[in-house]
Order: structure tokens, then sequence, then C-alpha cells
RNA sequence: GCGCCUGUAGCUCAGCUGGAUAGAGCGUCGGCCUCCGGAGCCGAAGGCCGGGGGUUCAAAUCCCCCCAGGCGCUCCA
């Protein structure tokens, strides 16, 4: 629809001498008032006081020639087009497999994940990553250049502290964490909540913490080294979690190599020549550079880099984002850290030998951020706008959601503390489901399922059903709500394959499948399709050739909740289509064809929406 | 105090850059396998769209006020 209302945009501007702006389409609400409206007589009428209705006649009147369009029908200020079906048909099914979004210039960065690297991955990770990777995928589809990287703070205070733990309180030099029983991501996450409470009562362990910190921004000596190894090892174990659910990176960039490599003190300059910040001489930030930040009328003074002269979160963050957007005049060496099974590399920044990349010097950089950063990031695009990059300033953008929290139901079940009406998950209290949890018992939940439904297939098959399963449930219950929306993580919920969920999408497309399996079998031919006159099946094409223009609004409003909706809805309509018409058992093979050309129709849009969903399809389930 | 976000069916949520009759899933109740897969389909019950005012031909949607809740505003990251 995307493609065919561009032309018919195009004319119906030429014969009504309006600007494009003017000419905006909307659909009725019921097709049988028409297929597409037009707005035009609103936008204008209002603007120029005219009489809405007549100034609708008068444009119908004007409208002749139309591609496509088969009656111009005015329905109070509407203007409704009724469409030659039998041609648009044609038209959507011969293109079904097109894409007609317009890829913009320049390559995007989507930097998301970014889990500290010092315990397990939780739910609440998983939605960062979920929304990061099926924007990736989107871009892509869409014909975009996209580069997907994973940030790693291995020198942050969350690492000191499992350092701190594992040295210190458990006596476990690294050499003895391969030894340790349990998986060492969930050991850690265990014994970062017993480091918290030390640290809260017992001051020389803070002292320690301190020295840890130090050693690890300083990249020297047993801390530093310990340090490598933990955050190494646990991101390691992140990649293996996410992979679970079908996500890979393009790249790892360390904090480590980031201090290392300079960044900072080149923008530090940067800031100081264009007045960016300023030292500040008194009040209680005295001795700090700072930034002049206004907010509501009120003036604030942010530090940026603290009277002792080293730099904050806020500064670093301003130093990468410079390097994302390729203003920065030196570079990481770059070494392949894993191949994954679909031939992807991933590559990682390193300080040692290694090659020349093309990583970074983006047009847009996406931070997949939850909104509590937000005001962090507005200070770092205004920093990037303040040094002269207006442009780059644009195309720094927060890809903001809100944050997950436990539902009383699943927190009460798990045995923590509820007094309103959820839990904010705390890495720092052990609250939180964590990411490999929640996987395996989906996974449990599917494979029993299947069993149900197949006994007759290998335990290996059945397991990798359940596989596929599990991670269209969680991706789908991670990607249905909007980003504005507080996800209160509802673990019963989440383990649900009916309704509006992941597996639904699947058990559409394996049916699909299942059909043309059996029209092979049994040798069912097919004609070319023709169209008949129907309301049921023109509604179903209709809302197929709505995909493009989900797509861009996705991409425009970085909302995916709205392919997932999508998705389903379209999913549910075949689905009803499916129940009042038979395919295979049609006897009369001009309408069989018809309708089999209408399910390759759907299927097409389903499969590609699946794939940004990060949804893979089993032959049977 | 300042900033961002939220309040819609019993529950979880769509719809919010104004448009035609406010939708979905879950749950509840009642139906549907002689037939392409019942993880499905059909039907029913269920709504002062937090409250009040305003703008408009038109408000769940925009503006103002109030109420309730979440988050942020550290020389933490």
């Amino acid at each position: 629809m995307l493609g065919f209302k561009r032309k018919l945009g195009e004319k119906i501007s030429r014969l009504l001498s309006l600007s494009p702006e003017d000419v905006r389409f909307d659909y009725p609400p019921n097709l049988s008032l028409g297929d597409l409206s037009l707005l035009s007589a609103f936008i204008v009428g209002k603007r120029e006081g005219k009489n809405l209705v007549s100034l609708a006649r008068e444009y119908a009147s004007k409208l002749e020639d139309l591609p496509m369009v088969e009656r111009v029908v005015t329905a109070g200020p509407f203007i409704n087009f009724k469409l030659k079906r039998d041609e648009f048909f044609l038209y959507a099914w011969e293109s079904r497999d097109e894409v007609k979004v317009f890829p913009r210039e320049g390559k995007n960065l989507v930097e998301h994940t970014n889990i500290n690297p010092n315990k397990a991955a939780h739910v609440g990770h998983l939605r960062n990553a979920v929304i990061g990777d099926s924007f990736s995928r989107l871009l892509s589809v869409v014909g975009e250049v996209v580069e997907v990287q994973n940030y790693i703070d291995d020198t942050g205070v969350q690492v000191a502290d499992v350092v701190y733990g594992l040295l210190k309180m458990k006596g476990l030099p690294p050499e003895a964490w391969d030894g340790i029983g349990e998986k060492f991501d969930h050991f850690c996450w265990d014994l970062y909540v017993e480091v918290e409470r030390e640290m809260e009562t017992n001051p020389s362990a803070q002292q320690e913490r301190k020295r840890i910190l130090k050693a690890l921004e300083e990249g020297e000596g047993s801390y530093s080294e310990a340090g490598r190894k933990l955050a190494h090892k646990i991101a390691s174990l992140h990649l293996q979690t996410m992979e679970n659910l079908g996500i890979e990176y393009d790249l790892l960039t360390w904090e480590s190599h980031i201090i290392s490599l300079g960044l900072w003190a080149r923008t530090f300059e940067l800031l100081r020549e264009k007045g960016v910040i300023r030292k500040a001489d008194k009040g209680p930030n005295a001795g700090c550079w700072v930034m002049d930040i206004e907010e509501g009328g009120q003036l604030r003074e942010k530090v940026i880099v603290r009277s002792n002269g080293t730099a904050t979160y806020v500064a670093k963050d301003i130093a990468y984002q410079m390097w994302k957007l390729g203003l920065q005049d030196r570079d990481f060496k770059y070494r392949v850290f894993k191949k994954y099974p679909s031939g992807r590399l991933l590559y990682t920044t390193t300080l040692e030998d290694g090659e020349d990349m093309d990583f970074g010097r983006a047009a847009r950089v996406y931070n997949v951020i939850d909104s509590r950063q937000g005001y962090l990031q507005k200070i770092v695009k205004e920093a990037v706008r303040r040094l002269g990059f207006e442009k780059e300033a644009e195309g720094s953008i927060h890809l903001a959601y809100e944050m997950v929290a436990l539902s009383k139901r699943s927190a009460a079940s798990m045995g923590f503390e509820v007094d309103g009406e959820a839990v904010s998950i705390s890495g720092r209290k052990g609250v939180g489901i964590k990411a490999d949890d929640l996987i395996g018992e989906v996974r449990k939940r599917a494979a029993q399922e299947v069993e149900k439904r197949h006994p007759e297939l290998s335990l290996e098959d059945r397991e990798a059903i359940a596989e596929k399963i599990a991670s269209a449930a969680i991706r789908y219950y991670m990607l249905k709500f909007t980003n504005n929306s507080v996800v209160i993580f509802d673990i019963e919920d989440a383990l649900s394959f009916e309704g509006e969920t992941g597996p639904y999408l699947q058990y559409t497309l394996v049916r699909m499948n299942s059909i043309r399996r059996k029209l092979r079998e049994r040798g069912v031919s097919l004609l070319s399709p023709r169209w008949r006159e129907n309301d049921d099946y023109w509604d179903l094409v209709h809302r197929a050739s709505r995909f493009d223009e989900v797509l861009d609004k996705v991409r425009e409003n970085m909302e995916l909740s709205l392919l997932a909706k999508y998705l389903f809805s379209l999913a549910q309509a075949f689905n009803v289509f499916y129940a009042k018409y038979p395919i295979l058992n049609e006897a009369d093979p001009g309408e069989r064809s018809l309708r089999f050309a209408i399910m390759e129709l759907v299927e097409a849009k389903l499969k590609k929406g699946a794939y940004i969903l990060g949804i893979e399809i089993p032959e049977r389930m």
C-alpha cells in the first residue's frame, strides 16, 4: 500500500494543486465505506475556513483517472476511494516479497544489551536486547546499513564489587573460577548480593573496593587482571544467553579500551576549546569542570570532570558517542571474537595487534537504554550539539523504553517481599528473574506441549522445536508492550502460548506450511489466481497490504509493539479466513487457487514480520 | 521544587502527530473436529476512556487545573 499510496498521492497532488503535506490518507473504519480515505478536505478546509463537505465534493469531482481506483465517493468531509480489487490484488500478490519502504542514507549504529559484566542477565536486560535486536533487524529489512554494538563496562564499580567478593570473601583466585560447579554468572549473581551487604557495614571492604576500581581503570596489577577475566567470562555467558534468543552482535566495545585509547582526553580538549564546559570556581562544584544545563527555567551545573580531575560517566559517554559518530581522530584495533553458526562474525576492540576496520562513523546512533537514562542521554546529545555538530546531534537517538518490574504474583512465588503492586528488579538485592531461568522454564513447558502433540518425534527434534517456541514466546512478550509502558513481568503470562503470543504467530505460519505440503502431497494443481468478489477475501488482502506502512511507522517511532500487534491481527484475520474458507478441500479450481494465492500474500508478510521480531518458524509444532 | 512517563473492560494492555460504531488477549459463561493442524474458530457478558474545565464541525486523543502512581534530577555508574 505504501508504494501505491505514493503514486496515488502524486497524482492527486497534481490534480488538486495541493502540496504533498496536504495529501494525507487514512483508512475508513469499515471497508464498506471505501478502501482508502483522503483527508485533504479537512486539512485545507480548516486552514482556509471553507465548508468541509462542499470542499470534499469539489475535490472529488476533480479526481479522475486515478490508478487502480474504481470509484470516488464522499462521505461528509471524507473522500473515499474504492479500489479496483482485481487489479490491486494481483499487484499485491505479485510484489508480495518486496518491501517498499525508502531506505535512508548512511549507516545506523544500534547499541544495545550493555549489561554490567558482573552477574547473570535478568528479564530487564532481555527487554533491552530484544528491542535492540528487532529494531536492527527491521532497519536491515528495509534495506538500510546496520551495525550492532554491545558496550561492556569492564572497569566499573559493579565489576570491582564482584572481584572483591571472589578474591577476598570467597578466597577464589581466577584459576579457581572454572572449577565452580554452578554456572559462573549465576554464582556471581548471589555473590554480588553478599558483597553489597558486606560493603554497607564494612569500611575496610569499601577501601579495598576503591583500590580495585583504581586498578581496573589503570589496567595494571593482579586486580586488573582478575577484573578483565571476570568481565570476559561473564560477557561471554551473556552472549550465550542472547544467542538462545537469536540475538547477535557485530562488535563488542570495552570501556577499558576506550580509556586506553584516550578518547576522553581529546574530547576534554574540545569541550574546553568550544566553551561547552567551564571550571566552576565557587559553589558546591568548585574545582569541577561543569556544563550549564537549563531545565524548566532553572539553571543547573552538571559536573563533567570531578575536582580530582577524573572524568564522570557522562564525560566518557560523550567521548564514546563522538567516536560512534565518527568525530574522533583515533580508532581502535579489532579482531574476531567469535563466529556465529549463521556465519556472522563478532568482532571486539583490542589493545593488542589487530586489524583496522570501518566500525563506527554512523549517520544515526541508536542508543537502546531504559528511560531512566533520559536525562544523561539528553546531556550527551546537547554536548555534541554545543561542540558544533548539529547534524550529528540530531543523529544521536535515545531509543528509550520503560523498565521491567516483577508482578506481585511472580515476585511472591519466588519468595520476594511484596508491599506494592509490583517489585522493582534489583541486582544489588538479588531481586529478579534470571534470563537463563526464564528461558529454561519456557523451554520446559514448550517441550511438554510438543511431546503431547508429537510423541512420534525424537527427543532431539522435540527439543529443537521447543527452543524455537520458547524464544518466540519470550521475544513476543518483550515486544508486545509499548516502550512507554512499564512491563509488569508476570511469569505465567510469559509462559503462555495462547492468544496474543509468539507461538500463535508461529502456529499460523506452520499451518500455512502444512497446507503447502499437503498441496504437493496430494498433487493438487493451481491456476494463476483470478480475483473473485468477496468482502472477506478483500479484508485480508487489504490488511496484508499495509505491512510496509507498519514498518515505516515502526522505524519512525522506534515502536516495535506496533509491528507485534499488526502481525498478530493479520494472523488472526487469516485464521478466521481459514476457518471459513477451506483451501485444499475447495472443489472449484479457480476458487481454490485464489484462496491459496491470498494465503501466499499473507504468508509473505507474516514471515518477514516474524523475522523482524526474531521469531523462527519450525516445520511443525 | 524541576523534568519525563502513566491512569481505558475483573486482570494485562492497544488506540493518543484530533476523524466515522472505543479494540485485543487473558479470565468467566455457552458453542464448534465426517473436513486443509483445536497452540485454532464462533458467540455472550463486561466501559462516567482517573476527575473537572476549555479549544473544535469533531476529543480516549490537543490545552489548562486537580487527584493517583512510576522514574529521573549525586564530584554513583
